[in-house]
DNA sequence: CTGTTAGCGCGTTCAG
DNA sequence: CTGAACGCGCTAACAG
């Protein structure tokens, strides 16, 4: 009844003030770790209530020195895969009561720097960058942020910073194990469709010549690079690019990168006429949404993007909290659905 | 060179003392708002160089008692659509120097309140709820938010909160647009797919029936309600659900509430052998990046999600800086493409 | 043009 | 058990 309608927000001043009492004695029962009468611990949050009194963070960070916000860095949120790796993220921070400030580098390096220094400026306790674009930026850049603050990276297989964290998905592991699902299927013209501008590319492909070479089946015509590969326009460019292919090489499987390019390997088949997977198989990779819904439903392999995320937060709070860095290899699961069968034999 | 290899960040006393000025000099040139002798501006840039000085932002806004940090909460990350309007809401907010505390309420009313309380406690400027689960939430809730903070609803039909500004689309328009179009086509049994627990399906409801009612051809059983319609399972229900009604009740078309549930009716169309749209036409319902994914690419209606955050974050700056409270409604407009096309009487 | 000082909101000594 | 005073990093007001 007593609303005030003041605009400000109620301060440890207020609240002490109106339940007569000092600063300390307030600041005692917000945070409950040194004793208080039971009656002044009571006037106090009766006082608390009527103001609507709300610690503020930002002061009580400025006089701990130490912040409870973590800063995530992503290149794009058009691809699911950035999607379900934030909502991980996000779960385990709210978790552990921490903020998450979010920025999108929109996949231009220069503004994922300026990302980070905007993170630096707000004071975060730690940063994860997922999928971070190394190539393109000065390996002195992160190595000077990690001076500064514990730094976590999800998906960097390209350099590694002394001094950083990582989080990773085998992708090697994942690769071969994908292969040889389709080879025991009975496959052994498989086609691999790869893209640009991913060190995830250049390892999966590595694990493709290896898995093929040793078995004498490789051909170096059966790699395909459709370019940019996670923008929505990979699904198109695939569906367009690998007609010719398909045509081309008659191939009885097609292991992609990831499932963007699965998809378009299915709509091209199916363009072609070709039954999926009566006729070919297809693997995508990643295991986003979009696998499951697509008819038939995407054979793949899981990226788990949510343990991504969850582990990147437990292993960046570790380091914040005076932990060592760490360096998490996560594997790969096949999630066998519907565009994978067995070989028939040349179509 | 001399790097000074101290763990704690540079503060203005540690360059004033370098660079022997005093503290206010300091924020003189870092804020460039007062003239300051070129000589000593280039000896207090040169300290900040050396010591890799970065404002504290948090200590600043402590100062200067006005916050540079908006928060935004999203009920989800698995529909498209809400990724795409937080992109457009991020690229808005760095545009203006923001930044960005970002929370997932889960579709849960419960942790939909508490993103809020814990965005207040972080001092935010103002925040932005996307399609707000205010259905669940008491009426007091909102209201008291807005007593303290400038608050921006996106997407958010149900109710209004005095002192609260919306960003809106028009779905009501929309969707009349999108059944005049497939009038326009010849198409007369138009089968209305629509879920729960959201006030946009009514909205949408209503179009229907008063446009099909003024022409004689409102026949209830062709409204379909699969349910639960933002997750990933919606596809997969509303393919098992449609098969029967399809059947049932030979529609021509198909006018879907959102693209989820466009897919899943292109998903049975395809699975019970009707061509697409030779058979059968098909309409979703917010060109999500999905609609663009399938084949034959989905023909829908755009909600312009990035143009929904840039405004809403527009809006919400315009308040904080003083404004009067808003309410911006946008028009949907028809994306054409190849699920859609003239009606070739019964079948 | 530059230095000194107060205070933003808070938690924590240190005295009582 | 409680209160007074200090300082976190910063900017604005006020002197010089």
């Amino acid at each position: 009844m007593a609303d005030e309608t003041n605009k400000k927000n109620a301060t440890v001043v207020d609240v002490a003030r109106l339940a007569q009492v000092s600063v300390a004695t307030v600041s005692r029962v917000v945070n409950g770790n040194y004793s208080v009468r039971p009656s002044t611990k009571a006037r106090v949050t009766a006082a608390i209530q009527q103001l609507h009194y709300v610690p503020n963070v930002q002061a009580r960070e400025l006089n701990l020195q130490h912040s409870t916000t973590i800063g995530v860095v992503v290149p794009s949120l058009y691809n699911m895969f950035f999607a379900e790796v934030i909502d991980g993220i996000e779960g385990a921070v709210r978790e552990q009561q921490y903020s998450l400030l979010f920025n999108c580098a929109k996949n231009d390096p220069q503004q994922e720097m300026d990302c980070i220094r905007a993170l630096f400026a707000r004071n975060v306790a730690g940063i994860i960058v997922i999928s971070p674009n190394t190539a393109h930026i000065h390996a002195d850049f992160y190595a000077d942020v990690v001076k500064r603050t514990p730094l976590v990276f999800i998906n960097n297989g390209w350099q590694q910073i002394p001094g950083a964290s990582y989080v990773d998905n085998d992708e090697r592991q994942g690769s071969r194990a994908a292969l040889e699902y389709l080879i025991g299927l009975g496959h052994e013209r498989i086609l691999f469709v790869r893209g640009v501008n991913s060190d995830s590319y250049t390892v999966k492909e590595e694990a493709y010549r290896q898995v093929m070479g040793a078995r004498g089946w490789f051909d170096e015509r059966f790699i395909v690079n459709i370019g940019e590969g996670n923008s929505v326009s990979t699904v198109d460019r695939t569906h367009d690019m690998l007609q010719a292919a398909v045509q081309d090489l008659q191939p009885t499987a097609i292991l992609c990168c990831n499932d963007l390019m699965g998809v378009g390997a299915l709509n091209a088949c199916q363009s072609l006429g070709l039954d999926v997977p009566g006729d070919v198989s297809i693997m995508g990779y990643d295991n986003i949404a979009l696998s499951r819904l697509v008819v038939p439903k995407l054979t793949t392999m899981d990226q788990n993007m949510q343990e991504l995320g969850r582990n990147a937060v437990q292993v960046l709070l570790a380091r914040i909290k005076g932990g060592k860095t760490q360096h998490i290899t996560l594997q790969n699961t096949l999630v066998d659905r519907e565009t994978t069968g067995p070989c028939k034999g040349s179509f």
